[in-house]
RNA sequence: GGGCGCUUAGCUCAGCUGGUUCAGAGCAUCUGCCUUACAAGCAGAGGGUCGGCGGUUCGAAUCCGUCAGCGCCCACCA
């Protein structure tokens, strides 16, 4: 049958993994072997597979496939994420489209909805999986929002509340006004904003006369004293409550005591002093706003200040700055041009707000100037919209406890991080850790577990049953009714779920102790990015300790950011990513997972670029014509011969030596540097040299048969290449697999073990004799290439004088055996000779300090070799001069270790006998 | 403003607790080859004062200091 010299992915792949699927080679069930066990990231239930998921499910599918080769109980867990405000957004906007406005829809309307959402684009990406060649254990596919993972979510909320850990409580939190959700504070990324630093006049509410001291910076115009406040927020002093100075800032002691109105509004406010202000910025004198800023509550706090929020949920501006105007008017009467009516703001959105209330103010000289400023302003992760700080009543979880117990465990490698770089973070992270928002205002999510009473009060319960009971306790009416309590309209942060993932995919939050959690917990591997160490990471350790007393996984791999080949991150908006299905597509799944991974080293960013794809798809090609090569062999009866001998002696001893290479790279979960390892060995040392060695020869244009032995070595080197290959491409490796030998039904090159003997020093011996044939064979290749003899032409190789050291033999005993065979078959040599001198025009070159000639002949070219040998000349006595110096150091040769000065006197001896053999082939010319 | 990391061949990166695996790999480049497994290939070749400067040492890509450039994380300077 003839076999295309093309192999064809997409031929194969589908096939194979609905094999795999069809004799649940994937599933895993709790046995006595050890587990080995990975849960999936979850990705977002409506997400669609893109480059950086690509990069870390072929890394888990790497892990997991080796692990299930080394005869452990491999069990990768699949399953998707609700993405509580990602999936919401979603929706709402679906809606949108549809006319339909959230605010109309109940909530049951609205999940309704989501649920529609859910089931129409969720799994899509799981799907996509497949095609990569994920071995995950499909059975047991779950969803943060199922079953058993939405009681488990509750279970814990309601056991954290009873042991104190969540509270709830106004306080200021970051508000999204397009999600109109409170969010955590790792959900907000700052941003470098080229803005505006506005300098406005609070002038002096009364007539008192000026303490003129010494550095005292005083304002002054014809309206009178003022003071100027930097704000990059003129909006905000419709909150205004304060002014603040320091009280150690000389430019400002003569406010001390004093009162300004605020501008444009009017409110006619008391100068207070406290050291947070810093002295340096601005002018020194900060306007408190103890609604809408963060330090400014505190301040408040501390001073029993107002706050009034100027805002609506959507960061319009309230109606309540026009009523709070009119009330401070009427307490105070301030000068009319210090005041604008605020009813003219009201409604607007707070970014239109500022430019028109900057303008006005301008107008009405109110302003002292503006000025240019780069800002970072706090953004919502999700919508990108800036944060508003906002005071609100949120649930939250107190951190410092569950900080505590994650901390020790990553910083004495109990947990391990690769890189370990991320140790630090982690450590920074935990210990200014402060409660973690875990309300929103959201509806899809698992819904906050706590019921008000009528009168007053909540309870919190795993259920409207228990709340019931609860409530009727806790209130003393015995006939309270469900429907008198009301459940809190909230739900919960997404990571309030996935930081069970570990344990609620294995049941044991509602099922302590069960056989699965048992088996499977602790899970082995984490493969994750860092931009979620604290989001998930972090939490996952914390609950793995509060909830199983055991760490959640024993290491964990962080991945790098997917970038093109300039470095730019992949963003739709730059159009630089590529479609993976349609990589996978081009190249097949096998080429696109080992372009991934030949450039991704643990931690760093992967600059990726679609020929890498290609050098995979060409390795395949490869794997695949070797393949064709060693299956159209004929076999016969017959004598290995000596060349076939030696190869297949000296691939086993490399193979024992690769597989414990391949070991440390995985051991260290270096996995780009073990694919290379394996790519190398099956391209340079079983390609180029094993199987070059073993191939039968042509007689009269016909191929010979090859010999049974070598025939059945040849097979079972195959057979362990193809398992060392198989984590990193699953699909061909099962192909050729299954065509090598004939195999029962079921059986697959997945779950065959791989195990190797370790290496022998005789191993390491043979192999780095055969490392000299090598370069014998390359410098006989070198001197065609040069002289321009083509390959078929036989020549032959005169070793140089006696004794030389082996392997290609010894006085005695002149090049023999096995080294010589395939000496003579590589370089293509009709005869290996021993001379005491060289023929005359011979083409020399010297591999240690053994010296070798090709006779060539009227092809030699006198001069051409007469200047190679002298540059060569040249360049050993410039390293013998830099030996002997050495050697002439005597503090050198007083504190080095005797060894190396050893090694020293041994380079200067092989240098002189180099210069020597050089000497004389130059005389010789 | 704090903390961490990086800088080695044209590109992407290895080089562990200083000394024969010390200047390496893959890709790219160049030169020959349509040699009966593979041109998505074969054979050969070229290419780097290891970011700059200073120090420690008999000896530094490797350790220390410093400067420059790049990147990431954290932080409430309005």
């Amino acid at each position: 049958m003839e076999i295309s010299s093309k192999y064809s992915p997409s031929e194969v792949e589908g096939k194979w993994y609905q094999y795999w699927l069809d004799n649940q080679l994937f599933s895993s069930k709790p046995d006595g072997r050890e587990p080995y066990t990975v849960v999936i990231p979850p990705p977002n239930v409506t997400g669609v597979l893109h480059m950086g998921h690509v990069l870390n499910e072929t890394i888990q599918d790497i892990l997991v496939r080796h692990a299930r080769m080394e005869g452990k109980n491999a069990c990768w867990v699949p399953g998707t994420d609700h993405a509580s405000i990602a999936t919401e957004a979603k929706v709402v906007n679906q809606l949108a489209e549809q006319g339909i406005k959230k605010t109309d829809l109940s909530r049951d309307e609205f999940l309704k909805h989501a649920w529609a959402w859910t089931e129409e684009h969720g799994g899509i990406i799981l799907k996509q999986l497949r095609k990569l060649g994920c071995s995950c254990d499909w059975d047991r596919t779950a969803f943060t929002m199922d079953e058993p993972r939405s009681e488990s979510v509750i279970k814990v909320f309601v056991d954290l509340y009873r042991k104190g850990l969540i509270y709830r409580g106004v306080r200021m939190v970051n508000w999204d006004p397009k999600a109109l959700t409170a969010l955590s504070d790792e959900e907000v990324i700052y941003k470098e904003e080229h803005t505006k630093l506005y300098y406005m006049k609070y002038y002096l509410a009364d007539d008192a006369p000026i303490a003129d001291g010494e550095g005292n910076v005083i304002h002054k115009d014809e309206r009178g004293y003022y003071a100027v406040v930097a704000t990059t927020r003129p909006e905000t002093i419709m909150g205004d409550v304060a002014m603040c100075i320091n009280p150690n800032d000389p430019k400002n002691q003569w406010l001390k005591g004093r009162k300004v109105i605020v501008p444009v509004v009017g409110r006619v406010i008391p100068v207070i002093e406290d050291e947070y202000v810093d002295i340096e910025f601005g002018t020194g004198c900060l306007k408190v706003t103890p609604a809408h800023d963060v330090n400014d509550y505190m301040l408040g706090e501390k001073y029993n200040l107002e706050a009034i929020d100027i805002f609506n949920d959507d960061a319009t501006l309230s109606d309540r700055i026009a009523t709070a105007q009119q009330a401070s008017l009427a307490e105070v009467r301030v000068p009319d041009d210090f005041v604008i009516g605020l009813e003219k703001y009201v409604g607007t959105e707070r970014f239109a707000c500022r430019r028109q209330i900057a303008e006005d103010m301008v107008a009405a000289g109110l302003m002292e100037k503006i000025e240019d400023y780069d800002n970072k302003i706090g953004c919502s992760e999700r919508t990108g919209v800036p944060i508003e700080p906002k005071l609100s009543m949120q649930w939250f979880l107190k951190m410092e406890h569950l900080a505590e117990i994650a901390l020790a465990p990553v910083m004495n490698d109990d947990i391990q991080f690769y890189p370990a770089k991320y140790k630090n973070t982690y450590r920074h992270w935990l210990e200014n850790i402060k409660d973690w928002c875990i309300s929103r205002q959201l509806w899809w999510g698992h819904r906050i577990p706590a019921w008000y009473l009528p009168e007053g009060g909540y309870v919190v319960a795993e259920n409207e049953q228990e709340a019931l009971q609860l409530a009727r306790e806790k209130s003393g009416k015995a006939d309270l009714q469900l429907t008198d309590l009301r459940q809190d309209e909230d739900a919960l942060d997404t990571w309030f779920s996935s930081w069970l993932w570990p344990i609620s995919l294995f049941d044991g939050i509602r099922n302590p102790g069960n056989e699965e959690i048992s088996y499977y917990y602790p899970t082995a591997d984490l493969v994750t990015g860092p931009d979620i160490i604290f989001f998930w990471v972090a939490r996952m350790i914390m609950a793995g300790y509060e909830y199983e007393g055991k760490m959640p996984f024993k290491h964990v791999y962080f991945t790098g950011i997917v970038r093109d080949k300039l470095g730019r991150k992949m963003s739709k908006s730059l159009g630089n990513s590529p479609d993976p299905l349609d990589l996978i597509e081009r190249f097949g799944a096998d080429g696109v997972r080992m372009g991934m991974m030949l450039s991704a080293p643990a931690g760093n960013d992967i600059l990726f670029d679609e020929s890498l794809c290609e050098q995979g798809r060409n390795f395949n090609n490869k794997i695949w014509n070797a393949f064709r090569l060693v299956k159209g062999w004929e076999v016969a009866d017959g004598e290995q011969p000596a060349a076939a001998q030696l190869a297949t002696t000296w691939f086993a001893a490399k193979l024992r030596l690769a597989a414990e290479e391949l070991a440390d790279d995985f051991s260290k979960y270096r996995l780009s540097e073990a694919l290379m390892t394996v790519y190398k060995l099956f391209w340079d040392e079983f390609s180029s040299w094993y199987l070059e060695m073993v191939k039968p020869a042509y007689v009269d244009g016909k191929p010979q048969p090859v010999d049974r032995a070598t025939y059945d070595a040849t097979l079972q080197f195959f057979e362990v290449l193809l398992k060392m290959l198989h984590p990193f491409m699953p699909f061909i490796t099962e192909e050729l697999w299954q065509a090598l030998y004939d195999r029962k039904p079921g059986e697959s090159i997945m779950r065959s073990e791989l195990h190797i003997t370790a290496p022998t020093d005789a191993d390491r011996k043979l192999c780095a004799d055969f490392e000299t044939v090598k370069e014998i064979v390359t410098n006989v290749r070198a001197v065609r290439s040069q002289k321009n003899i083509a390959p078929k032409e036989k020549l032959t190789l005169e070793i140089v004088g006696a004794p030389y050291n082996p392997p290609v033999g010894d006085e005695s005993t002149p090049p023999t055996g096995g080294l010589r065979g395939a000496i003579l078959k590589m370089a293509n040599l009709s005869a290996v000779n021993v001379v005491t001198e060289k023929s005359k025009g011979s083409a020399s070159f010297l591999i240690g300090t053994n010296e070798y000639a090709v006779p060539l002949g009227d092809l030699i070219d006198v001069e051409a070799e007469r200047k190679k040998l002298e540059g060569e000349l040249q360049r050993i006595e410039g390293f013998r001069t830099s030996v002997e110096k050495k050697l002439q150091n005597e503090r050198f040769v007083q504190n080095a270790p005797a060894a190396v000065v050893e090694m020293e006197r041994k380079k200067l001896a092989d240098a002189d006998q180099k210069i020597a053999a050089i000497r004389e082939n130059l005389a010789n010319l």
